[in-house]
RNA sequence: GGUGAUGUAGCUCAGACGGUUAGAGCGACGGAUUCAUAACCCGUAGGUCGGCGGUUCGAUUCCGCCCAUCACCA
C-alpha cells in the first residue's frame, strides 16, 4: 500500500534571506521526499513564506514598500534559492493569503465554540506617536542595570542582563523616537492550560502515530516533558494570540483591531499552501490529509519538518489548535539541529553567515552541500557543523574520486572500442549491490533519515566498484589480443554498477543522477522498478565530466563575499545565526556575545578588560537555604546600595556554596562580589550578582572558600 | 542554578542492550598502478572511547560525582 504523505517545511519568515542555517532542514526534507516518491508512495511536498508581524510591517515602512509588497519580493528570493538548491516543494505558497484567512477563521472559530478562548486585560508599551503598542524588540534606552545606551527592551548587548521593557531607563520607541507610555488593552488568549490540552499533549507527545513511528524524535519527547511537567502538575500557561492594530495580518472575526498574532497564522500556513496546491491541481482530496476523522480512515500522514527552535510551537500549540478544532493531527514531527560552521555560531564578521544566494552566485554546485549535509544528517535533533574543510575532503573524495570516477574510467573503453554499446555483465560481480538492494539497510536508513548512515553503506559499495576495476584491469586486457569480449563484460559491469549507485544517491543528489540518467540514455531512476542489468547492446552517451572537485579558494572567496567587517555587523548583529526561523518577536538573548568576546583571543586582557569587573566589599546580611536547591544558599549582600527611600537596599545572589557552609555561620561575614554581573533569573529567583570564592578546578583537593577582606573594608568599597 | 544533549584516532563521525585484537572515511606515512578530474588499489602508524569513583569475574558500554561544550528555562 503506497503512503499517503503531506510533508511541510517550516516557514521561513519573510524578512530576510535564506542562509545555509536554514537549508540544513530543507535540504534534509526534500531527500526524504525524494526518496519516498522513489519507492512510489504518494507525497505533497508544501511551503511557504511566514509573512506576518510587526518586523514585515515595519521593515516594509523603512523600504518605502507596501508590506504586501516587500513580501512578494521576498517570496520570489526565497522559491529562487530554493530551486537552485534542489529543494522541490509542490506549491510554495503565503501565509498572507485567502486560504490562510479562511482556515485561521476556522480553526479559532471551533477552538472559541469549544470554550478554549479567553481575553484579558493587559499593560504594555504604547508609542504615542505611531499609535502602536511596541514588542519589546522594538523598545529602546539604557540598560537598568549597566546603563549602556541604545539597549533593546528585553536584554542588553553591552553587560548581557535580562529585563522587562518597564525597566528600562529613558526608554524610546525604535520606531518613532517618542517616549512610550504604558497602556492597557484587551488581548486574546488560547486556554493551552485546559485540561483537556494538557492531557492531549501529554499522550501526544509520547506517543506514536497510526505507522507505529514516534511522533517526536526521543530527545523531543524529551525536551516537551520538561515543559509539560511531571503527571499530575500543568506547567503549561495561556497563550496570548492578539495583538493590537495596526499589526500586519489578519484581524480576528468579532473582535475589531485585534489581528491574530503571527505565530497563530504560521502553521496554519501549512494548510493553506496545500489547499492553495489542491486548487490549482484538482486532484486532491484536501480533508483526507486535515479533516481529524476523514484523515484518520484515509491512514493520510502530516509529516512537519521544522528546526529545534521552533518544537515548542509545533509540539505544543500547533497539535492542540488542530485537535480541538477537529483537524487532523501531525504524525511526525522531525526536528533538526542548528548549523555551526567550524564548530562555531554562524558569524557575519568571520563570513560564516552564508546565504543561500551567494553560495550560487559564487557559483558553488548545490550538491556538493547536499552530499555533506546529507553525510551528516542522523535524524535526530543534535547540531550539525560544516567543517569547510572536511566538506572539501568529503566532496571530492567520495564524490569524484570515488563515485563519478567508476563512470570516467570506464566510458572511454566502451566509446572507443565498443561503439558506445554495452556488453554482457557480470552479475556474480555484483552480488553485493544485489545483496544491499534485497537487504534494504540503505532503504531503512532513508526512511529513518539517518542520511549518514546510507551513504556509508553507498560508498562502501563505491569502494567495491573500483576494486572491481582494478582487479580486473581493463587497461591491460585492452592491450591483449582477443581479451576484447572480457574488457566489454569488465566495463559494462562496472557500469552498472554505477548505474546502481547514482540510483541510491539520487534522493540526495537528483541534478547528478539525472545526468547519469541522461548519460546512459536510461528512463528516471527510481526504488521499485527493475534493478536487472542494463542489456547487451544498450547505446550510452559519450562521457564528460560529471562533476568537478571543490577548491579551498572557492570556498575562501565564498567566505570574503559574505564577510562583514565588525564595525556594520554591531549595527546589524548576527543574532539569529543559528536560528531557522524566529520572530524578532520572539528574540534570545547573548547570541552576539559570543561574536563580541572572540575576536580577541589574545592570553592577556588589558587592564580596561580588568575594570569591567566591578568588585565590591560586601556584607552578608542575610543567609538561607534554597528549598529544592542541592548546592544554593541565597545571600542577602549590603553593598551600600540603598532604594529611593533611602533605606538599605541589599542584593540577592545565589551562590553554590551550601557544601562548605553553614547559612547560619555566613551572617554578618564581609565578602567580595561581582556587583555589574548580569542578573540572572533562576528557578528559584534573581541573583543579581555573586560572591567571590577558591576551589581547585583542577579537582584535586575538595573544598571551597570565599574570600574575606582585612578589617576596615566597609560594604561598597571597590575591589580594584 | 535547574533540565536536557554532547564529549570515541590529527579532522568529521560510526559502534558497543558489559565480554576475545574499539571501527569507517579523510589526513599522514610506505608500496603498487597508470583506465580515470595528481583519481583508484594494497599496506602501516595513530585512541588508557573527557576525568575520578562504584557495581561486576569483567566497563569504554550500567550507576554516581566532577570537568568541558551546546541548548532550553516560554
Amino acid at each position: 500500500m503506497p503512503r499517503k504523505i503531506l510533508v511541510t517545511n517550516a516557514l521561513p519568515y519573510a524578512n530576510g534571506d535564506i542562509h545555509l542555517g536554514h537549508l540544513v532542514g530543507y535540504i534534509q526534507a526534500d531527500i526524504w521526499v525524494r526518496y519516498q516518491r522513489m519507492r512510489g508512495h504518494s507525497v505533497h511536498y508544501v511551503c511557504a513564506d511566514d509573512t506576518h508581524g510587526t518586523p514585515v510591517m515595519l521593515r516594509a515602512e523603512k523600504e518605502g514598500l507596501t508590506p504586501e509588497q516587500l513580501i512578494d519580493r521576498v517570496h520570489g528570493e526565497h522559491l529562487r534559492d530554493f530551486t537552485a538548491f534542489g529543494v522541490a516543494f509542490d506549491n510554495y505558497h503565503s501565509t498572507h493569503s485567502a486560504e490562510n484567512r479562511d482556515y485561521a477563521a476556522d480553526i479559532y472559530g471551533k477552538l472559541q465554540a469549544g470554550g478554549l478562548i479567553d481575553t484579558r486585560e493587559i499593560e504594555q508599551y504604547y508609542d504615542p506617536v505611531k499609535e502602536m503598542f511596541l514588542p519589546d524588540r522594538f523598545i529602546k534606552g539604557e540598560c537598568p542595570k549597566c546603563g549602556a545606551a541604545d539597549q533593546y527592551g528585553d536584554n542588553c548587548e553591552a553587560c548581557g542582563a535580562a529585563y522587562a521593557p518597564t525597566e528600562l531607563k529613558n526608554p524610546y520607541s525604535a520606531v518613532s523616537g517618542a517616549k512610550p507610555v504604558l497602556r492597557t488593552s484587551t488581548h486574546y488568549f488560547f486556554r493551552l492550560s485546559d485540561d483537556r490540552a494538557v492531557a492531549f499533549l501529554r499522550e501526544w507527545t509520547r506517543g506514536t502515530n497510526a505507522q507505529g513511528a514516534r511522533r517526536l524524535q526521543a530527545e523531543a519527547a524529551n525536551k516537551m516533558k520538561e515543559w509539560l511537567g511531571e503527571e499530575g502538575e500543568n506547567k503549561l500557561s495561556d497563550w496570548d494570540i492578539s495583538r493590537d492594530a495596526p499589526y500586519f495580518g489578519f484581524e480576528i472575526p468579532g473582535a475589531p483591531g485585534k489581528y491574530f498574532y503571527v505565530w497563530l497564522d504560521a502553521p496554519i500556513g501549512y494548510l493553506a499552501s496545500f489547499r492553495n496546491l489542491a486548487n490549482k491541481r484538482g486532484d486532491i482530496v484536501v480533508e483526507d490529509y486535515t479533516d481529524g476523522a476523514r484523515a484518520a480512515a484515509a491512514g493520510t500522514e502530516m509529516v512537519h519538518f521544522i528546526g529545534k527552535d521552533i518544537l515548542y510551537f509545533h509540539a505544543l500549540f500547533w497539535p492542540a489548535m488542530l485537535k480541538f478544532a477537529g483537524y487532523a493531527t501531525p504524525s511526525q514531527l522531525c526536528v533538526n539541529g542548528f548549523l555551526t560552521v567550524d564548530g562555531a555560531k554562524m558569524s557575519k564578521s568571520r563570513g560564516t553567515f552564508i546565504t543561500a544566494h551567494s553560495y550560487i552566485a559564487q557559483k558553488l554546485n548545490p550538491e556538493w552541500l547536499r552530499y555533506y549535509f546529507a553525510g551528516k544528517s542522523n535524524g535526530t535533533m543534535e547540531d550539525v557543523d560544516l567543517n569547510l574543510d572536511d566538506m572539501i575532503a568529503k566532496v571530492n573524495s567520495d564524490l569524484v574520486g570515488k563515485f563519478v570516477n567508476i563512470a570516467s574510467r570506464c566510458a572511454g573503453f566502451i566509446g572507443k572500442r565498443f561503439d558506445g554499446r554495452l556488453g554482457e555483465t557480470d552479475t556474480r560481480a555484483c552480488a553485493d549491490f544485489a545483496a544491499a538492494w534485497a537487504d534494504g539497510a540503505i532503504a531503512a536508513a532513508y526512511d529513518e533519515r539517518d542520511y549518514g548512515r546510507a551513504l556509508r553503506e553507498i560508498m562502501r559499495l563505491a569502494d567495491l566498484a573500483n576494486q572491481y576495476v582494478n582487479d580486473h584491469k581493463p587497461w591491460e586486457l585492452a592491450k591483449q589480443e582477443g581479451q576484447e569480449a572480457r574488457l566489454h563484460t569488465v566495463c559494462s559491469t562496472a557500469l552498472n554498477m554505477f548505474r546502481d549507485l547514482a540510483r541510491f544517491l539520487k534522493p540526495v543528489l537528483p541534478a547528478l543522477a539525472a545526468e547519469v540518467e541522461s548519460f546512459l540514455s536510461i528512463p528516471a531512476l527510481d526504488w521499485q522498478g527493475d534493478w536487472a542489468a542494463l542489456p547487451a547492446g544498450h547505446a550510452i552517451q559519450p562521457y564528460s565530466h560529471l562533476m568537478t572537485r571543490v577548491e579551498r579558494k572557492q570556498i575562501d572567496a565564498l567566505l570574503e563575499a559574505n564577510r562583514e567587517s565588525l564595525a556594520p555587523a554591531a549595527a546589524t548583529p548576527a543574532k539569529d545565526a543559528s536560528s531557522q526561523q524566529r520572530h524578532a518577536e520572539k528574540q534570545q538573548h547573548a547570541a552576539q556575545a559570543a561574536e563580541t568576546a572572540q575576536t580577541s583571543a589574545s592570553p592577556h586582557i588589558s587592564i580596561d578588560d580588568f575594570t569591567k569587573v566591578d568588585l565590591r566589599i560586601a556584607r552578608i546580611v542575610d543567609a538561607q537555604h534554597v528549598e529544592g536547591a542541592d548546592k544554593l544558599i541565597c545571600l542577602q549582600l549590603d553593598i551600600g546600595e540603598t532604594d529611593e527611600a533611602g533605606n538599605p537596599k541589599p542584593r540577592q545572589v545565589f551562590a553554590g556554596i551550601k557544601a562548605a557552609y553553614d547559612p547560619a555561620a555566613l551572617v554578618g561575614r564581609h565578602t567580595v562580589m561581582v556587583a555589574n554581573l548580569a542578573p540572572r533569573k533562576m528557578k528559584f529567583g534573581l541573583s543579581e550578582g555573586m560572591v567571590l570564592a577558591a576551589s581547585d578546578t583542577e579537582g584535586k583537593t575538595s573544598g571551597l572558600y570565599i574570600l574575606s577582606p582585612d578589617a576596615g573594608a566597609t560594604p561598597g568599597m571597590r575591589v580594584k
